[in-house]
DNA sequence: GTCCTGATCCTCT
DNA sequence: GAGGATCAGGACG
């Protein structure tokens, strides 16, 4: 295996703590289009007692995956139209995750844009709903493993790393329950922020 | 079965 | 800054 593929172990640590820990990393997507990579520089963790997550009413069919072991893909439709990404965190059981809400992109930036239909840089994966369609995730993805397969995790030096950098956190955004809290965390000063940090 | 809501994005003003 | 697009899951009855 790679080794800077991120191990199992990564993701059993507290859903905070994986929220935080994210920044920085690289998602990758070997997809038959060709392969697209980004660095995560903005997440949001759910908590299983938390209104605004969806596993806090219990399990059911759709977040099932959230219920699942930690270091898997939690994909949901949101809007009808658009796909979140999400990581699921905690143990078995549990039903914890973050959410990516943006990335840097770093390859297969040409692939973003025709996926996308637009030229900016900052405009491929600056929000949930654009960095998985910049990406090419789709639900089938729902409940893959981020260790291993065509969509995975590597650490930051994947990409020749990332300069120092310092986190800001604050609260989430598009929800309704919950807001106050201070869940949502950026890389401070990044330009590929879903909104301002 | 029917109704309603939502972790969004884009276009237009 | 506001509104429309568009649909699956969950909460009812």
């Amino acid at each position: 295996m790679n080794p800077l593929v991120l191990p199992p172990t990564f993701y059993s640590a507290s859903t905070v703590t994986v929220a935080r820990r994210l920044l920085g990393t690289c998602l990758i997507h070997e997809s038959d289009e060709g392969l697209c990579a980004g660095r995560i520089v903005e997440t949001e963790a759910y908590l299983r007692d938390d209104p605004a997550c969806h596993a806090s009413r219990g399990q059911t069919t759709r977040n099932a995956v959230m219920f699942g072991p930690p270091g898997h893909v939690y994909v949901y439709l949101i809007y009808g139209m658009y796909n979140c990404f999400n990581v699921v965190t905690a143990a078995e059981g549990i039903g914890e995750a973050v959410l990516v809400r943006a990335l840097e992109p770093l390859a297969g930036i040409e692939l973003m844009r025709q996926r996308r239909g637009r030229s900016e840089l900052k405009e491929l994966c600056s929000g949930p709903g654009k960095l998985v369609q910049a990406m090419g995730v789709t639900r089938s993805h729902n409940g893959a493993a981020l260790t291993h397969g065509a969509l995975t995790l590597h650490a930051a030096e994947r990409f020749g790393g990332i300069p120092r950098f310092e986190i800001s956190v604050s609260q989430r955004i598009g929800i309704n329950v919950g807001v106050e809290l201070p869940l949502r965390f950026c890389v401070k000063g990044s330009t590929f922020l879903s909104k301002k940090g």
